[in-house]
DNA sequence: CGTATTAAATGACTGGAAGTTATAATTTAG
DNA sequence: CTAAATTATAACTTCCAGTCATTTAATACG
């Protein structure tokens, strides 16, 4: 089936280049403040057709956090190559969770965006769908890490890696966000917040988060 | 002044009355579901009124969210009375903010919905403008619990307590609001996610905050 | 080649909601 | 009791997500 092949790929690359349209404007203006005409426009389609590819303007945006959710897990993904410890690789991926933040911010925000609704709210929209199934595949990568880290003891032996992994996902995910809705804020107030520097912060917090998982007294198992 | 007094507390109470059908209506339908109109019907006022009160329907909504801050600011008020020690004192803010999280689910959501916002997109707004306020008390009385905690030697010395503020108010609210979308679908995933109850989640964040405020091994002062 | 059938695209249209404003009612002051 | 000022109203405007009847293009077939 050659012929309805091509034609599904061609059906893909549409669909491609409408989120290649809508995702400029996203980041550029935020989700409110984009038309679907306006996207229509920048796509050089007519509404209608956004219509018989995305189920509605949300369905539109998830794709876009999807595509996120995907960048993200491809740079877990990478940073997860050679010899390491449990441990160094829970951290491997708390870094490159920050790489994403900070190479990927608009990416990151719509992430967010996505992940700060409640699951009904999307399950049912194939973009929801897709965002779900790639939020639950990073979320297991850290489970994992955990889990290989308890059996190699670099990681104390009393933590349960799926509960572990659901609180180090909401930590950090919290953190960042605090980040970058409210850098500047804290950046300017000098006499409350006398901060150097954003590094500073996430340095803290991963040295936080290392020695909450460290094997050491009080273990409690 | 007692006649344009009466007239200020009157208009403060027909104020507080808008907001109160607001926040009901909000509460049970969510931000974008509600209409001013439906808002204006509760109250028993025409739109036009709600607009002599509130400058857009974020606004109204951020005043909500400012309702919420404050109950939450006096729990923690309330949790701080009695002698503790500063990690004490840490640890019984973050237990009310997990009280005020389970008791106050939709004022937690409300609050949230403002506080994952750029401060530029509120700043401007009296209702947003009262929510920062209200925001950064709770961020100061986060900071002085963990400066007396580095001042009595319950917390290790090498903390700057601003920059522990600031990320203990990131990770707590991360993990809650993850916690809030998403724990029906982490109690069903029987599979992956073996969980008996929420409480055991927070119970473990709080150890592991505990661990890494802790003095002890490791301390790099 | 030309015609019939199916698929893809269009853009005018609809419904509904936020926000405005001219007018009316009410309250206050002299 | 009347004039001025404040407060409330509801009809109106604007804007945008989502729909649908119609047109255009692609494919299959005689």
């Amino acid at each position: 089936m050659t012929i309805s092949d091509r034609k599904e790929r061609e059906k893909e690359k549409r669909r491609n280049d409408i989120v290649d349209a809508a995702e400029a404007l996203f980041f550029s203006k935020g989700y409110e403040a984009v038309t679907l005409d306006e996207i229509a426009d920048k796509a050089e389609l007519s509404k209608g057709t956004l219509y018989l590819y995305f189920k509605n303007k949300l369905d539109l945006y998830f794709f876009v956090a999807g595509r996120g959710l995907q960048i993200m897990i491809d740079m877990f993904q990478e940073t997860l190559t050679g010899e390491k410890t449990g441990l160094q690789k829970v951290r491997a991926i708390g870094e490159a969770y920050h790489r994403f933040f900070t190479q990927h911010g608009h990416y990151f925000q719509t992430v967010n965006f996505w992940d700060s609704r409640e699951i009904d709210s999307y399950l049912g929209i194939p973009g929801g769908e897709t965002c779900h199934q790639l939020g639950n595949q990073a979320l297991g990568m850290v489970a994992r890490a955990v889990a290989e880290g308890v059996a190699d003891g670099s990681i104390r032996p009393d933590i349960d890696p799926a509960k572990a992994a659901v609180v180090l996902w909401g930590q950090a995910t919290g953190v960042f966000q605090l980040l970058q809705t409210k850098v500047e804020h804290f950046l300017q107030c000098h006499d409350d917040f006398p901060f150097a520097s954003v590094e500073e912060i996430v340095a803290f917090f991963f040295d936080m988060i290392e020695r909450s998982l460290l094997p050491g007294p009080g273990g409690k198992a």
